[in-house]
DNA sequence: TCGATTAACGAACGATGTTCGATACTGGAA
DNA sequence: TTCCAGTATCGAACATCGTTCGTTAATCGA
Protein backbone atom coordinates (compact mmCIF):
# COMPACT_ATOMS: atom_id res chain seq x y z
CA UNK A 1 0.00 0.00 0.00
CA UNK A 2 2.43 2.57 1.24
CA UNK A 3 5.10 1.19 -1.94
CA UNK A 4 1.83 1.27 -4.11
CA UNK A 5 1.57 5.35 -3.10
CA UNK A 6 5.60 6.09 -2.87
CA UNK A 7 5.57 4.46 -6.97
CA UNK A 8 2.71 6.64 -7.67
CA UNK A 9 4.38 9.74 -6.89
CA UNK A 10 7.53 8.66 -8.18
CA UNK A 11 6.16 8.55 -11.46
CA UNK A 12 4.64 12.16 -11.42
CA UNK A 13 7.20 13.55 -10.29
CA UNK A 14 9.69 11.81 -13.32
CA UNK A 15 6.96 12.83 -16.28
CA UNK A 16 4.21 14.22 -15.19
CA UNK A 17 0.45 13.24 -14.42
CA UNK A 18 0.31 11.69 -18.16
CA UNK A 19 2.85 9.07 -16.92
CA UNK A 20 0.69 7.92 -14.02
CA UNK A 21 -0.90 4.71 -15.45
CA UNK A 22 -2.16 1.43 -13.91
CA UNK A 23 -0.06 -0.20 -16.25
CA UNK A 24 3.30 2.13 -16.08
CA UNK A 25 2.73 1.78 -12.18
CA UNK A 26 2.45 -2.21 -12.26
CA UNK A 27 5.32 -2.53 -13.76
CA UNK A 28 7.56 -0.41 -11.83
CA UNK A 29 6.07 -2.46 -8.65
CA UNK A 30 6.53 -5.46 -10.39
CA UNK A 31 3.11 -6.98 -10.13
CA UNK A 32 0.18 -6.48 -12.26
CA UNK A 33 -2.24 -4.43 -12.76
CA UNK A 34 -5.30 -5.98 -11.07
CA UNK A 35 -3.58 -6.07 -7.64
CA UNK A 36 -3.42 -2.24 -7.68
CA UNK A 37 -7.01 -2.45 -7.63
CA UNK A 38 -6.97 -4.31 -4.64
CA UNK A 39 -5.23 -1.47 -2.86
CA UNK A 40 -7.35 1.30 -4.69
CA UNK A 41 -10.79 1.64 -5.91
CA UNK A 42 -10.21 3.93 -8.74
CA UNK A 43 -7.31 5.82 -10.21
CA UNK A 44 -9.59 9.14 -8.71
CA UNK A 45 -8.73 7.90 -5.18
CA UNK A 46 -5.07 7.06 -6.22
CA UNK A 47 -4.32 10.86 -6.96
CA UNK A 48 -6.16 11.35 -3.91
CA UNK A 49 -4.09 9.47 -1.63
CA UNK A 50 -1.33 10.58 -4.19
CA UNK A 51 -1.55 13.71 -3.55
CA UNK A 52 -2.07 13.77 0.20
CA UNK A 53 1.31 11.66 0.81
CA UNK A 54 3.22 13.88 -1.00
CA UNK A 55 1.43 17.18 1.17
CA UNK A 56 2.42 15.31 4.05
CA UNK A 57 6.17 15.41 3.33
CA UNK A 58 5.48 19.43 2.62
CA UNK A 59 3.26 19.34 6.01
CA UNK A 60 6.86 17.97 8.19
CA UNK A 61 8.78 20.65 6.81
CA UNK A 62 5.79 23.63 7.46
CA UNK A 63 6.06 21.97 10.80
CA UNK A 64 9.09 22.90 11.79
CA UNK A 65 9.53 26.16 10.80
CA UNK A 66 9.89 28.33 13.80
CA UNK A 67 7.75 30.83 14.48
CA UNK A 68 7.97 34.22 15.24
CA UNK A 69 6.15 37.19 16.84
CA UNK A 70 4.43 38.35 13.69
CA UNK A 71 1.21 36.30 12.93
CA UNK A 72 1.79 37.31 9.45
CA UNK A 73 5.34 37.20 8.91
CA UNK A 74 4.96 33.09 9.78
CA UNK A 75 1.91 33.03 7.60
CA UNK A 76 4.21 34.12 4.89
CA UNK A 77 6.91 31.80 5.57
CA UNK A 78 4.54 28.92 5.62
CA UNK A 79 3.00 30.05 2.27
CA UNK A 80 6.37 30.23 0.73
CA UNK A 81 7.40 26.78 1.55
CA UNK A 82 4.20 25.78 0.57
CA UNK A 83 4.99 27.02 -3.25
CA UNK A 84 8.57 26.08 -3.25
CA UNK A 85 7.43 22.15 -2.74
CA UNK A 86 4.85 22.69 -5.33
CA UNK A 87 7.21 24.22 -8.05
CA UNK A 88 9.25 21.01 -7.51
CA UNK A 89 5.86 19.06 -8.26
CA UNK A 90 4.08 21.20 -10.12
CA UNK A 91 1.52 18.27 -10.92
CA UNK A 92 0.50 18.40 -6.89
CA UNK A 93 -1.42 21.69 -7.61
CA UNK A 94 -3.41 20.46 -10.01
CA UNK A 95 -5.01 18.15 -7.60
CA UNK A 96 -4.61 20.06 -4.19
CA UNK A 97 -7.23 22.12 -5.28
CA UNK A 98 -9.48 19.39 -6.85
CA UNK A 99 -9.54 17.27 -3.22
CA UNK A 100 -12.79 16.06 -2.63
CA UNK A 101 -11.69 14.86 0.94
CA UNK A 102 -10.31 17.71 3.21
CA UNK A 103 -8.85 15.02 5.37
CA UNK A 104 -5.49 14.22 6.18
CA UNK A 105 -2.20 15.99 5.71
CA UNK A 106 -4.30 18.49 3.87
CA UNK A 107 -6.37 19.56 6.78
CA UNK A 108 -3.58 19.56 8.98
CA UNK A 109 -1.63 21.82 7.25
CA UNK A 110 -5.12 24.34 6.84
CA UNK A 111 -5.27 24.04 10.73
CA UNK A 112 -1.48 25.01 10.98
CA UNK A 113 -1.94 28.07 8.55
CA UNK A 114 -5.35 28.95 10.86
CA UNK A 115 -3.60 28.91 13.72
CA UNK A 116 -1.75 31.90 13.26
CA UNK A 117 -4.89 33.76 11.90
CA UNK A 118 -5.83 32.94 15.97
CA UNK A 119 -3.10 35.32 16.46
CA UNK A 120 -4.58 38.23 15.51
CA UNK A 121 -7.49 40.25 15.84
CA UNK A 122 -10.20 38.85 13.44
CA UNK A 123 -13.90 37.47 13.55
CA UNK A 124 -13.96 33.36 12.70
CA UNK A 125 -15.19 33.96 9.61
CA UNK A 126 -12.31 36.58 8.19
CA UNK A 127 -9.99 34.20 9.48
CA UNK A 128 -11.47 31.55 7.34
CA UNK A 129 -11.72 33.27 4.36
CA UNK A 130 -8.00 34.85 5.39
CA UNK A 131 -6.77 31.00 5.09
CA UNK A 132 -8.58 30.27 2.10
CA UNK A 133 -7.38 33.54 0.39
CA UNK A 134 -3.35 32.79 1.04
CA UNK A 135 -3.94 28.87 -0.29
CA UNK A 136 -6.06 30.34 -3.16
CA UNK A 137 -3.15 32.58 -4.17
CA UNK A 138 -0.61 29.37 -3.47
CA UNK A 139 -2.16 26.97 -5.39
CA UNK A 140 -3.45 29.47 -8.09
CA UNK A 141 0.34 30.06 -9.01
CA UNK A 142 1.35 27.06 -8.61
CA UNK A 143 -1.18 25.65 -11.10
CA UNK A 144 -0.37 28.15 -13.30
CA UNK A 145 3.20 26.78 -13.14
CA UNK A 146 2.34 23.12 -14.35
CA UNK A 147 0.41 24.25 -16.66
CA UNK A 148 2.48 27.01 -19.05
CA UNK A 149 5.65 25.73 -21.63
CA UNK A 150 3.61 23.06 -23.77
CA UNK A 151 6.86 21.47 -26.21
CA UNK A 152 9.90 23.84 -24.75
CA UNK A 153 10.12 21.81 -21.64
CA UNK A 154 11.96 19.23 -23.51
CA UNK A 155 14.70 21.60 -23.16
CA UNK A 156 16.49 24.07 -20.89
CA UNK A 157 16.16 27.21 -19.39
CA UNK A 158 17.45 28.98 -22.48
CA UNK A 159 14.25 27.98 -24.25
CA UNK A 160 11.58 29.51 -21.20
CA UNK A 161 13.76 32.88 -21.86
CA UNK A 162 13.39 32.50 -25.81
CA UNK A 163 9.19 31.74 -24.90
CA UNK A 164 8.56 34.65 -23.04
CA UNK A 165 10.43 36.70 -25.54
CA UNK A 166 8.34 35.85 -28.08
CA UNK A 167 5.38 36.90 -26.63
CA UNK A 168 6.79 40.56 -25.81
CA UNK A 169 7.87 40.80 -29.20
CA UNK A 170 3.82 39.99 -30.56
CA UNK A 171 2.68 41.66 -27.79
CA UNK A 172 5.07 44.73 -29.36
CA UNK A 173 3.66 44.85 -32.68
CA UNK A 174 -0.03 45.30 -31.13
CA UNK A 175 -1.59 48.69 -31.29
CA UNK A 176 -0.02 50.87 -29.21
CA UNK A 177 -3.54 52.78 -28.84
CA UNK A 178 -5.79 49.58 -28.34
CA UNK A 179 -3.38 48.17 -25.66
CA UNK A 180 -1.58 50.68 -23.86
CA UNK A 181 -1.40 48.16 -20.99
CA UNK A 182 0.34 45.36 -22.49
CA UNK A 183 2.38 47.50 -24.15
CA UNK A 184 4.16 48.89 -21.02
CA UNK A 185 4.45 45.60 -19.58
CA UNK A 186 5.86 43.51 -22.44
CA UNK A 187 9.70 44.01 -20.90
CA UNK A 188 8.85 43.07 -17.50
CA UNK A 189 6.76 40.32 -19.09
CA UNK A 190 9.68 38.96 -21.36
CA UNK A 191 11.93 38.39 -17.77
CA UNK A 192 9.01 37.87 -15.25
CA UNK A 193 9.98 35.00 -12.57
CA UNK A 194 7.10 33.26 -11.61
CA UNK A 195 8.60 33.08 -8.03
CA UNK A 196 8.36 36.94 -8.04
CA UNK A 197 5.00 37.29 -9.23
CA UNK A 198 3.45 34.71 -6.87
CA UNK A 199 5.32 37.14 -3.86
CA UNK A 200 4.09 39.72 -5.23
CA UNK A 201 0.45 38.54 -4.78
CA UNK A 202 1.05 37.06 -1.56
CA UNK A 203 2.30 40.38 -0.18
CA UNK A 204 -0.87 42.12 -1.50
CA UNK A 205 -3.06 39.49 0.29
CA UNK A 206 -0.70 40.01 3.26
CA UNK A 207 -0.75 43.56 3.47
CA UNK A 208 -4.53 43.60 2.89
CA UNK A 209 -5.49 41.40 5.82
CA UNK A 210 -2.81 43.09 8.15
CA UNK A 211 -4.78 46.33 7.26
CA UNK A 212 -8.09 44.49 7.92
CA UNK A 213 -6.62 42.79 11.83
CA UNK A 214 -5.45 46.41 12.18
CA UNK A 215 -8.48 48.31 12.02
CA UNK A 216 -11.15 48.07 14.54
CA UNK B 1 -15.89 26.37 -37.99
CA UNK B 2 -18.29 28.42 -35.52
CA UNK B 3 -20.90 25.51 -35.03
CA UNK B 4 -18.36 23.51 -34.21
CA UNK B 5 -16.90 25.92 -31.22
CA UNK B 6 -20.45 26.47 -30.19
CA UNK B 7 -21.26 22.78 -30.20
CA UNK B 8 -18.11 22.27 -27.87
CA UNK B 9 -19.25 24.77 -25.60
CA UNK B 10 -22.84 23.85 -25.43
CA UNK B 11 -21.66 19.93 -24.62
CA UNK B 12 -19.10 21.36 -21.68
CA UNK B 13 -22.25 23.76 -20.29
CA UNK B 14 -24.77 21.08 -20.53
CA UNK B 15 -22.44 17.91 -18.84
CA UNK B 16 -19.07 19.08 -17.99
CA UNK B 17 -15.32 18.83 -19.14
CA UNK B 18 -16.08 14.80 -19.54
CA UNK B 19 -19.39 15.15 -21.99
CA UNK B 20 -16.57 16.74 -24.77
CA UNK B 21 -15.95 14.36 -26.80
CA UNK B 22 -14.93 14.26 -30.66
CA UNK B 23 -17.89 11.29 -31.12
CA UNK B 24 -20.34 13.42 -29.10
CA UNK B 25 -19.46 16.36 -30.90
CA UNK B 26 -19.90 14.66 -34.12
CA UNK B 27 -23.01 13.65 -33.28
CA UNK B 28 -24.43 16.53 -32.11
CA UNK B 29 -23.23 18.23 -35.29
CA UNK B 30 -24.56 15.53 -37.41
CA UNK B 31 -21.09 14.63 -39.17
CA UNK B 32 -18.03 12.21 -38.38
CA UNK B 33 -15.19 12.78 -36.12
CA UNK B 34 -12.88 13.35 -39.35
CA UNK B 35 -14.47 16.16 -40.21
CA UNK B 36 -13.47 17.60 -37.05
CA UNK B 37 -10.23 17.35 -37.63
CA UNK B 38 -10.70 18.98 -40.73
CA UNK B 39 -11.20 22.32 -38.58
CA UNK B 40 -9.32 21.70 -35.39
CA UNK B 41 -5.46 19.92 -35.24
CA UNK B 42 -6.34 18.01 -31.62
CA UNK B 43 -8.75 18.06 -28.72
CA UNK B 44 -6.14 20.53 -27.03
CA UNK B 45 -6.61 22.99 -29.66
CA UNK B 46 -10.60 22.09 -29.39
CA UNK B 47 -10.56 23.52 -25.37
CA UNK B 48 -8.11 26.42 -26.28
CA UNK B 49 -10.52 27.58 -28.98
CA UNK B 50 -13.78 27.10 -27.40
CA UNK B 51 -12.12 28.99 -24.12
CA UNK B 52 -11.60 31.62 -26.06
CA UNK B 53 -14.81 31.67 -27.70
CA UNK B 54 -16.38 31.49 -24.23
CA UNK B 55 -14.62 34.30 -23.05
CA UNK B 56 -15.21 36.45 -25.35
CA UNK B 57 -18.67 36.96 -24.03
CA UNK B 58 -16.90 37.79 -20.93
CA UNK B 59 -15.15 40.08 -22.49
CA UNK B 60 -17.65 42.29 -24.13
CA UNK B 61 -19.53 42.12 -20.59
CA UNK B 62 -16.58 43.72 -19.25
CA UNK B 63 -16.52 46.20 -21.83
CA UNK B 64 -19.52 47.42 -21.67
CA UNK B 65 -18.76 48.52 -18.13
CA UNK B 66 -18.89 51.48 -17.04
CA UNK B 67 -16.25 53.42 -15.63
CA UNK B 68 -16.44 55.34 -12.24
CA UNK B 69 -13.12 57.60 -10.87
CA UNK B 70 -11.63 55.30 -8.70
CA UNK B 71 -9.99 52.22 -10.57
CA UNK B 72 -9.27 50.26 -7.98
CA UNK B 73 -13.45 50.06 -7.94
CA UNK B 74 -13.68 49.43 -11.52
CA UNK B 75 -11.17 46.17 -11.34
CA UNK B 76 -13.35 45.10 -8.38
CA UNK B 77 -16.65 45.17 -10.84
CA UNK B 78 -14.63 43.67 -13.54
CA UNK B 79 -13.37 40.57 -11.43
CA UNK B 80 -16.64 40.21 -10.21
CA UNK B 81 -18.40 39.82 -13.50
CA UNK B 82 -15.63 37.46 -15.01
CA UNK B 83 -15.89 35.20 -11.28
CA UNK B 84 -19.84 35.33 -12.08
CA UNK B 85 -19.42 34.42 -15.76
CA UNK B 86 -17.00 31.56 -14.50
CA UNK B 87 -19.80 30.70 -11.38
CA UNK B 88 -22.02 29.74 -14.74
CA UNK B 89 -19.50 27.48 -16.63
CA UNK B 90 -17.50 26.09 -14.19
CA UNK B 91 -15.23 23.98 -16.31
CA UNK B 92 -13.86 27.63 -17.96
CA UNK B 93 -11.60 27.97 -14.99
CA UNK B 94 -9.69 25.12 -15.68
CA UNK B 95 -8.88 26.28 -19.11
CA UNK B 96 -8.54 29.44 -18.52
CA UNK B 97 -5.28 29.29 -16.68
CA UNK B 98 -3.98 26.63 -18.55
CA UNK B 99 -4.43 28.58 -21.77
CA UNK B 100 -1.16 28.21 -23.75
CA UNK B 101 -1.77 30.93 -26.61
CA UNK B 102 -2.61 34.06 -24.36
CA UNK B 103 -3.74 35.53 -27.47
CA UNK B 104 -7.52 36.58 -28.81
CA UNK B 105 -10.00 37.48 -25.89
CA UNK B 106 -7.95 36.57 -23.02
CA UNK B 107 -5.21 39.07 -24.23
CA UNK B 108 -7.89 41.87 -24.20
CA UNK B 109 -9.28 40.97 -20.91
CA UNK B 110 -5.85 41.42 -19.36
CA UNK B 111 -5.53 44.78 -20.87
CA UNK B 112 -9.01 45.87 -20.09
CA UNK B 113 -8.05 45.18 -16.53
CA UNK B 114 -4.39 46.36 -17.27
CA UNK B 115 -5.57 49.57 -18.23
CA UNK B 116 -6.96 50.59 -14.59
CA UNK B 117 -4.11 49.64 -13.25
CA UNK B 118 -2.69 52.33 -15.70
CA UNK B 119 -5.05 54.51 -13.85
CA UNK B 120 -2.97 54.24 -10.61
CA UNK B 121 0.81 55.37 -9.26
CA UNK B 122 2.56 51.76 -9.64
CA UNK B 123 5.37 50.88 -11.48
CA UNK B 124 4.86 48.79 -14.86
CA UNK B 125 6.05 45.41 -12.72
CA UNK B 126 3.81 46.33 -10.21
CA UNK B 127 1.39 46.48 -12.32
CA UNK B 128 1.77 43.46 -14.02
CA UNK B 129 2.02 41.56 -10.24
CA UNK B 130 -1.57 43.42 -9.81
CA UNK B 131 -3.14 41.85 -13.02
CA UNK B 132 -1.60 38.90 -12.54
CA UNK B 133 -3.06 38.67 -8.67
CA UNK B 134 -6.60 39.54 -9.65
CA UNK B 135 -6.63 37.29 -11.92
CA UNK B 136 -5.56 34.51 -10.04
CA UNK B 137 -7.80 35.25 -7.19
CA UNK B 138 -10.55 34.98 -9.49
CA UNK B 139 -9.29 31.80 -11.65
CA UNK B 140 -8.04 30.55 -8.71
CA UNK B 141 -11.02 30.44 -6.55
CA UNK B 142 -13.67 29.38 -9.49
CA UNK B 143 -11.27 26.63 -10.13
CA UNK B 144 -12.03 25.30 -7.08
CA UNK B 145 -15.84 25.05 -7.40
CA UNK B 146 -15.84 23.40 -11.00
CA UNK B 147 -14.01 20.44 -8.66
CA UNK B 148 -16.06 19.97 -5.50
CA UNK B 149 -19.15 17.71 -5.12
CA UNK B 150 -18.28 15.00 -6.20
CA UNK B 151 -21.34 13.20 -6.56
CA UNK B 152 -24.15 15.36 -4.89
CA UNK B 153 -23.78 17.59 -7.86
CA UNK B 154 -26.74 15.17 -8.81
CA UNK B 155 -29.61 16.89 -6.86
CA UNK B 156 -30.03 20.04 -5.52
CA UNK B 157 -28.84 22.72 -3.25
CA UNK B 158 -30.23 20.77 -0.41
CA UNK B 159 -27.19 18.21 -0.65
CA UNK B 160 -25.15 20.80 -0.83
CA UNK B 161 -25.91 22.01 3.11
CA UNK B 162 -25.76 18.73 4.18
CA UNK B 163 -22.66 17.80 2.22
CA UNK B 164 -21.13 21.01 4.02
CA UNK B 165 -22.56 20.02 7.79
CA UNK B 166 -21.17 16.64 7.77
CA UNK B 167 -17.71 17.90 7.03
CA UNK B 168 -18.41 20.12 9.70
CA UNK B 169 -19.39 17.37 12.01
CA UNK B 170 -16.52 15.35 10.99
CA UNK B 171 -14.28 18.29 12.52
CA UNK B 172 -16.01 19.02 15.69
CA UNK B 173 -14.85 15.46 16.27
CA UNK B 174 -11.45 16.40 16.38
CA UNK B 175 -9.13 16.49 19.21
CA UNK B 176 -9.85 20.39 20.03
CA UNK B 177 -6.75 20.81 21.62
CA UNK B 178 -4.83 19.80 18.28
CA UNK B 179 -7.04 21.64 15.87
CA UNK B 180 -8.84 24.86 17.71
CA UNK B 181 -8.63 26.41 14.22
CA UNK B 182 -10.72 24.21 12.16
CA UNK B 183 -13.09 23.80 15.24
CA UNK B 184 -13.51 27.63 15.26
CA UNK B 185 -14.34 27.73 11.60
CA UNK B 186 -16.79 24.66 11.44
CA UNK B 187 -19.89 26.71 11.90
CA UNK B 188 -18.67 29.40 9.27
CA UNK B 189 -17.12 26.70 7.03
CA UNK B 190 -21.00 24.92 7.25
CA UNK B 191 -22.77 27.39 5.97
CA UNK B 192 -20.51 29.32 4.19
CA UNK B 193 -20.98 30.62 0.47
CA UNK B 194 -18.35 30.45 -2.45
CA UNK B 195 -18.77 33.36 -3.85
CA UNK B 196 -18.84 35.33 -0.41
CA UNK B 197 -15.54 33.28 -0.01
CA UNK B 198 -13.78 34.93 -3.57
CA UNK B 199 -15.18 38.54 -2.45
CA UNK B 200 -13.41 38.43 0.46
CA UNK B 201 -9.93 37.12 -0.86
CA UNK B 202 -10.75 39.59 -3.47
CA UNK B 203 -11.11 42.25 -1.15
CA UNK B 204 -7.51 41.67 0.56
CA UNK B 205 -5.74 41.72 -2.99
CA UNK B 206 -7.26 44.95 -3.72
CA UNK B 207 -6.52 46.80 0.07
CA UNK B 208 -3.10 45.48 -0.20
CA UNK B 209 -3.19 47.26 -3.98
CA UNK B 210 -4.81 50.58 -2.98
CA UNK B 211 -2.36 50.61 0.03
CA UNK B 212 0.84 50.25 -2.83
CA UNK B 213 -0.92 52.47 -4.80
CA UNK B 214 -0.67 55.35 -1.82
CA UNK B 215 2.53 54.74 -0.35
CA UNK B 216 5.30 56.82 -1.79
C1' DT C 1 -13.24 18.48 -69.52
C1' DC C 2 -9.79 18.12 -66.29
C1' DG C 3 -7.01 18.71 -62.30
C1' DA C 4 -6.63 20.61 -57.88
C1' DT C 5 -8.37 22.26 -53.78
C1' DT C 6 -11.73 21.85 -50.20
C1' DA C 7 -14.53 19.07 -47.45
C1' DA C 8 -16.53 15.00 -45.46
C1' DC C 9 -16.59 10.46 -43.64
C1' DG C 10 -15.95 6.29 -40.60
C1' DA C 11 -13.30 2.06 -39.99
C1' DA C 12 -9.15 1.01 -37.62
C1' DC C 13 -5.23 1.71 -34.20
C1' DG C 14 -3.14 2.31 -29.85
C1' DA C 15 -3.66 3.68 -25.16
C1' DT C 16 -6.23 3.95 -20.98
C1' DG C 17 -9.39 2.89 -16.82
C1' DT C 18 -11.85 -0.79 -15.17
C1' DT C 19 -14.02 -5.53 -14.52
C1' DC C 20 -13.82 -10.25 -13.62
C1' DG C 21 -12.95 -14.95 -13.17
C1' DA C 22 -9.17 -17.92 -11.97
C1' DT C 23 -5.66 -19.01 -8.81
C1' DA C 24 -2.91 -19.25 -5.18
C1' DC C 25 -1.62 -18.46 -0.15
C1' DT C 26 -2.67 -17.99 4.58
C1' DG C 27 -4.53 -19.22 9.33
C1' DG C 28 -7.67 -20.92 12.33
C1' DA C 29 -12.05 -24.35 13.03
C1' DA C 30 -13.63 -28.95 12.68
C1' DT D 1 -5.20 -33.45 9.04
C1' DT D 2 -8.86 -31.39 6.44
C1' DC D 3 -11.55 -27.74 5.23
C1' DC D 4 -12.95 -23.16 4.38
C1' DA D 5 -13.14 -18.30 4.42
C1' DG D 6 -10.61 -14.43 3.92
C1' DT D 7 -6.44 -12.18 1.77
C1' DA D 8 -3.88 -11.29 -2.18
C1' DT D 9 -2.34 -11.69 -7.08
C1' DC D 10 -2.74 -11.78 -11.82
C1' DG D 11 -3.72 -10.66 -16.73
C1' DA D 12 -7.05 -11.27 -20.44
C1' DA D 13 -11.05 -8.83 -21.98
C1' DC D 14 -14.23 -4.75 -22.47
C1' DA D 15 -15.60 -0.04 -23.35
C1' DT D 16 -14.14 4.43 -24.39
C1' DC D 17 -11.20 7.88 -25.94
C1' DG D 18 -8.03 10.69 -29.16
C1' DT D 19 -6.12 10.25 -33.46
C1' DT D 20 -4.80 8.58 -38.27
C1' DC D 21 -5.71 7.54 -42.89
C1' DG D 22 -7.49 6.03 -47.20
C1' DT D 23 -11.50 6.92 -49.75
C1' DT D 24 -15.05 9.71 -51.67
C1' DA D 25 -17.80 13.76 -53.08
C1' DA D 26 -18.31 18.68 -54.19
C1' DT D 27 -16.64 22.89 -56.01
C1' DC D 28 -14.18 25.85 -59.16
C1' DG D 29 -10.86 28.03 -62.22
C1' DA D 30 -8.13 26.96 -66.45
Amino acid sequence: MEAVLTAAVALLDEAGQSALTFRALAARLGTGVGTIYWYVPSKDELLDRATDHAVGAILAAVEEQPLSDDPIADLREMAITLFDAMMDRTWLAAYFMRNTDVQGNSLRLYEKLGQQTLRLDLTPRQRFHAVSAITGVVVGTAADLGAELPQEVLSGETNRVEYLSRYAETWRKLDAAAFPFVHEIADDFAEHDDRDQFLAALELTLAGLRLQAETP
